[in-house]
DNA sequence: AAAGACGTCAACCGCTTTTTC
DNA sequence: TGAAAAAGCGGTTGACGTCTT
């Protein structure tokens, strides 16, 4: 259609953002509220095309946003689905809805990837791993139905999963906290110690998931065989329940006979299944942009190195606005 | 200690789909 | 109804940190 792309302008910034761009972007979006991406340049002095304000915003700075390590049950779920759908990480990305389809997508290709093939190799050592289909693999996987493999590999396998994520946000911690010392707004109240961190795992809340409870069950059959007997100790139950914040479960296009027939259907189907999500979506974004966070609650997402501390009925309340 | 290899992840790019007017 | 704009999406890139030699 002739449209320029926002990033052959000439002026526009490009590279990682810096943390006043990030305040600058969360106050403007606290204000106007998500959408209308192609005026937040211009109205905000922003040297950033509308296009990388929306994925900054998107796949960072919106709240509720889990960060650090996945759980055995996150990756154990991003497998299956991985199968099912293939790489439509966006419809993998609807069943966690705590992480963003670029972290997933970078999660499958930078860890589970790999995993699957050491997996697959455990199974069946004569099988060339080159030639070893995500299908195949998550066939075996499904039939061991047991993931403790995958998320407990033999001292042989087990791979380095320390956390390099926090550092980026670290930085910006740092960056933010020199930022807001010379800014008297805002100086006192939300200044959190150096050195923060804001994804630890901890980060993980409690939310309320509706009629989440047909993807629950059939999210079961993902929990490590130690948890189903009750001596996991890994999560809780309700814990597992409250990673699985299925929103879109609320929703009437995505029934209980669509939950309950996710596990047996063909990639075909469940691709299908994710077209009529993609519209619930819509929808959901359409609300999500009516109503605006409170700055104060962005800023200490942001800022307080215990995001995950945050009470839960603060991020109830975030949900709801969201 | 230095340099190259490797791993990770935020951001970019370009295409497709959806929405708006 | 069709064109333009906006948003969605997935592959790729590049910067940076860590590991290995």
């Amino acid at each position: 259609m002739g449209r320029p792309p926002c990033f052959d302008k000439f002026g526009v910034k490009k590279g990682p953002w810096t943390p006043e761009e990030d305040i600058i972007l969360v106050s403007y979006i606290q204000e106007h509220g998500p959408g209308n991406w192609r005026s937040v340049p211009t109205k905000t002095g922003l040297l950033r095309c509308s296009k990388s304000c929306r994925l900054r915003w998107t796949n960072y700075l919106r709240p509720g946003i889990k960060r650090g390590n996945f759980t055995p049950h996150e990756e154990g779920m991003i497998i299956h689905f991985q199968a099912l759908l293939g790489n439509k990480w966006a419809a993998i990305a609807s069943y966690l809805p705590q992480r963003t389809d670029n972290d997933i997508k970078n999660y499958w290709n930078t860890h589970l990837k790999k995993k699957l093939k050491k997996f697959h190799s455990v199974l069946d050592p004569t099988v060339a791993s080159d030639s070893t289909t995500t299908q195949s693999v998550t066939k075996s996987f499904n039939e061991s139905r047991n993931l403790d493999i995958i998320s407990n590999p033999a001292p042989s396998l087990r791979l380095n999963q320390s956390c390099t994520y926090a550092s980026s946000t670290e930085n910006i911690s740092r960056l933010l906290e020199g930022w807001m010392r010379s800014s008297p707004k805002t100086d006192t109240h939300l200044r959190g110690p150096q050195n923060k961190i804001l994804d630890e795992e901890s980060n993980e809340k409690k939310c309320d998931f509706g009629n989440s409870a047909e993807m629950t069950n059939l999210l079961q059959c993902y929990q490590p065989k130690d948890e189903q007997e009750g001596n996991g100790d890994l999560i809780s139950q309700e814990e597992f329940d409250s990673m699985l914040s299925f929103e879109n479960m609320n929703n009437a296009a995505w029934d209980k006979s669509t939950c309950d027939s996710v596990p047996d259907q063909s990639p075909q189907t469940a691709a299908a299944n994710c077209d009529q999500k993609v519209n619930v979506t819509t929808e959901r974004n359409k609300l999500r942009s009516e109503k605006n966070p409170p700055l104060s609650f962005l800023e200490k997402w942001l800022l307080d190195e215990s995001a995950g501390q945050v009470e839960d009925d603060q991020m109830m309340d975030l949900s709801q606005m969201f």
